[in-house]
DNA sequence: TTGTATGCGTTATCAA
DNA sequence: TTGATAACGCATACAA
């Protein structure tokens, strides 16, 4: 790896003439310019990152600490996070938390390490008091998916509550009274405010909820079919399923068929997320469609003007997640 | 950010000591070695891991260079590659080439900057005589899903050939001939290895390929979907269909459905890659299993070791990929 | 057992 | 317009 002083040495010049043609900082002589350039090239000079960062005390990165990087969820949140980044001429450094506070905090303590300011972090198992002290060491972290008060102005997230509430009482509209809840099985945030949606929708229906209706599984696909065995068996009176995600409506789905029934005329079924599996299931998925690229969009932007020193604007960082009518809804059976 | 002077200074010892105690390097006497740490703790002290890297010329970091962080066969190689990282104690970064020459190699050249030597990665249009630079100049760079012979011993891919011939013949043995092939209008490699083997199976069995049953299309659910019109309008004949991917195969199935079409009766389909997806599709999809996961692992592993400068045993870096059998093939219809 | 001094590859401040 | 040179935060050979 050739460095700055060979490039000189090549060249001719000293070491600053050589960064002042890299960084186009100070006028040059168009003619050892050229020289530089050229010993440039032929040896391959490439600029080390870790050394730039250093002397210049700031990095062109943005940090990403996400959850799975298999899940289709994370999977949109870096992909939209990472063009905002690249619109900015930065790069992305993405590391994964795996739901799990320590790996979490690992993720974080390897991001500063790193000398991002800018970060996007999605949290789900660090509590409120350790990230209220990340947030006050990093003035360009915004959470994304997660409200904590003190940091609302750097907090993006979704009504969860109320969009689930509206996918109840669509269901209810339709006729439906029975409806259960496929859930979690993690103490997270969104799952207790989705939960608390489903609770509002029903009690303002005047519908007592029995405990079995609340089935809590891994958010996956596994969980999803997990979550369909005991619809089946405890519940058998339920004729409508609202889900905490489209990844175990598909699982649902899969484990409902596969027993001989159908969707929507035996039971009604309405995701959460609306990522792109939603769309191609069959029956296609109705679901709450989650503005996650939007959010993902707006918390770069969010995190790169914080870390350019932006005092932004009071913005909206809470947005609305609308249901999507396809194919999964219909009137109770029976 | 507190620095290592802040802590020696705090402790009232050398940074050298300090430095001792963080790596643990050398003897130090217990009791200055809790003064350190307490100072540490104090400070809130965390190590800048750009200078470490600058100073010990190393860098604890594997770098992954991938296509489209949304696509769940990369979200799936993203999170298999991390899991092998963090095994050996390392940390990921991810940078995205977007399927685009230019975006690859800036890709490529921050990880470098960066000071990753491991490397996994997977690069569609970047061209031989290109990666085979970047080889020359990496030696624990290895390529994942595709293969160069000069660099055969870094490269880990998978028999596409071999595995769609299995899938044609395997339609062809429920009686199918007249079989469609959807496939990527980009010019990568698995597309013209995948169909190479298709062609291979439908010459074997004395079928000639009339031009309009091999359709290309971006190998998205939108893709699938276009294919899906282009194969009602332009060939009513056909009655099967290999698919560059399950992602197109899905997108497929959605039109076909829409259409008023059924599979497997009117249609057998069968995908590529097997991610999560495939099988909560209705009806689940029969597919070719890409071993993504193991493929990752090891292409990972094999980084890691030649960073290490560990020369490896020829080890076999062709993985085979089986077919998968579910709901989606029949017998011809009519 | 601990401290001093030097270097890693850049940037940036002074001088010249 | 260009060249020395001192940081940047840390590791490490060499001394003590």
């Amino acid at each position: 790896m050739a460095t700055i002083k060979d490039v000189a040495k090549r060249a001719g010049v000293s070491t600053a003439t050589v960064s002042r043609v890299i960084n186009n900082s100070t006028y040059v002589e168009p003619v050892t310019q050229e020289r530089v350039q050229k010993a440039m090239r032929e040896l391959n000079y490439q600029r080390d990152a870790r050394a730039v960062a250093l002397a210049s005390r700031s990095n062109n990165t943005l940090g990403l600490l996400t959850g799975n990087l298999a899940d289709p969820f994370f999977a949109l949140l870096a992909k939209s996070v990472e063009q905002v980044t690249r619109k900015h001429g930065r790069q992305l450094v993405v590391v994964s938390g795996g739901h799990n506070a320590q790996r979490e905090q690992e993720g974080l303590n390897f991001l500063i390490s790193q000398g991002c300011e800018a970060m996007v972090v999605h949290s789900t198992m660090l509590d409120d008091r350790t990230l209220l002290r990340y947030g006050a060491q990093l003035p360009a972290m915004v959470l994304i998916n997660r409200t904590i008060p003190q940091l609302a102005n750097r907090s993006v997230w979704v009504d969860n509550c109320a969009a689930v509430s509206r996918s109840v009482e669509h269901l209810i509209a339709e006729g439906h009274r029975k409806i259960a809840c496929v859930t979690s099985d993690l103490p997270i945030a969104d799952r207790s405010e989705r939960l608390e949606g489903y609770y509002q929708a029903m009690t303002a229906a005047n519908i007592k909820v029995p405990q079995n209706w609340v089935i809590n599984q891994p958010f996956s696909e596994e969980g999803g079919e997990a979550a369909g065995k005991l619809l089946i068996q405890q519940c058998p009176e339920v004729t409508a399923v609202v889900t905490f995600n489209d990844v175990m409506a598909a699982g649902l789905m899969a484990c409902l068929h596969e027993q001989g029934y159908r969707v929507p005329d035996d039971y009604s079924v309405i995701g959460f997320d609306d990522v792109l599996l939603a769309r191609y299931l069959y029956p296609r998925l109705s679901t709450v469609h989650n503005p996650i690229d939007l959010m993902s969009h707006h918390a770069a932007e969010l995190a790169l003007q914080l870390a350019d020193g932006i005092n932004l604007a009071q913005s909206t960082n809470c947005f609305e997640a609308q249901l999507v009518c396809r194919q999964t809804v219909a009137a109770p059976r029976g």
